[in-house]
DNA sequence: CCAAAAGTGTTAGGAGTACACCCATGG
DNA sequence: CCATGGGTGTACTCCTAACACTTTTGG
């Protein structure tokens, strides 16, 4: 079976004033010429799947090294009216210290869009979305993705916001701190951020104890 | 980028003997000429991966409708000393009462295989089924897949069997029951299994409270 | 001094874990 | 009657969830 051609295409989530957000692009070209669309192009010859997927994110956003997941491999024949395209979807995720869309190739026609107002998208690109934002809420519980969308040195409301963000709900103050005290993945820094009230204390993630877990999902396959 | 192939290849589980095997096949064709390797096969034009998938499973083992869910999709451009190839990678459940590999068109090539004594494997399989094994692994934590392995009326003690044989550790017989019926979600039948000692009561799985959850890896998807 | 966000403990209920003996049957 | 696997309950620990007030700062 020769005529099937592989693409790369990606979720790159973020967080802006404490809303979880996705990169879309509008397409310059048929089919679906003007709509939105999550990033991604055609696999070349001498890359891996993620190395493809590090070139579109890098396109788009000017950023490598952030965390990136294989999320699914969507291959219905009818997925893409100009022939028989299999897509393999990754979804990242970049810290708000990162967004400078600007220095992307691209980036004039990529665009922060809230998940909760998304609009109709390009090809099954509704479907992969509403796919790795469900990964992503799963992912928060057991793993530190949480941190990934972050810079380096955050607030503890800061970093409750991002659950609540992506989660959907609100979580008790005086829970969430314990649970994180317990989990002892934070390094309480002697720096305090200046809120225009009280300041808050800024922490950082000791990786030193979640080193093996840190992106079960990037070092798993290999 | 049009030198790219896409296969299907599917690692399929099943328990023998109180022990989780894999199904393999030899190679009657370079490269990897008898060696042995998982099944799997190009896709076709006119079928999506889940029916490549679902096709390549009953080729082996003349099962349908079993569980099966999405793996991985690996796209090491050098994994394939023929060229470029990308395999979306599955796997399977079979239960113990499905295991007739005669009527499979390729059977006379299909072995079941003790997990613990796999041979050494064709391209990256290896890895393939390693990574199969861990995500059952998890899912065996959260989800239903354990029911997947047994014929529809089952002990507790072989029950128990799966999930000891899955993660490799005995589990302590009291406890395991407890959570079971706390879960609720055996159906105990009025039947009871002769053993040779005393009898066993058997049990169905009471899916009504788990048609929502019972497959996530499936149903997810779309 | 007031508004706003930071920070801090206790209690009650549920789940997990460790642990040992009696029962029913076939041979 | 004995060997084998089936079947059952309790106590302890730990995690989770609910819940309200004081502190610090800028304006």
């Amino acid at each position: 079976m020769e005529n099937v051609r592989v693409t790369v295409d990606i979720v790159i989530f973020s967080i802006r004033i404490r809303e979880l957000h996705v990169l879309l692009v509008k397409r310059g070209i048929p089919p679906f010429l003007g709509e939105y669309a999550i990033p991604g192009g055609f696999l070349r010859a001498d890359e891996s799947l993620e190395e493809a997927a590090k070139r579109e994110l890098h396109e788009e956003t000017s950023v490598r090294d952030v965390y990136l997941e294989q999320l699914y491999s969507f291959g219905d024949p009818a997925r893409d009216p100009r022939g028989r395209v299999v897509t393999v979807a990754y979804y990242a995720l970049v810290s708000s210290e990162h967004m400078d869309l600007s220095a992307g190739a691209d980036a004039a026609e990529a665009e922060w869009v809230a998940v909760k107002r998304l609009p109709p998208l390009a090809f099954d690109h509704a479907g992969i979305v509403a796919y790795a934002l469900e990964r992503l809420r799963n992912k928060l519980e057991y793993t530190t993705v949480g941190f990934q969308l972050l810079p380096k040195k955050f607030t503890l409301a800061e970093l409750q916001a991002v659950y609540e963000a992506i989660l959907g709900k609100r979580i008790d103050k005086r829970n969430f701190r314990r649970k994180m005290a317990l989990l002892k993945i934070l390094k309480p820094l002697k720096e305090w951020k200046e809120t225009g009230r009280k300041p808050a204390q800024l922490f950082g993630f000791a990786a030193k104890r979640f080193e093996n877990l840190r992106d079960r999902g990037i070092l798993f396959p290999f």
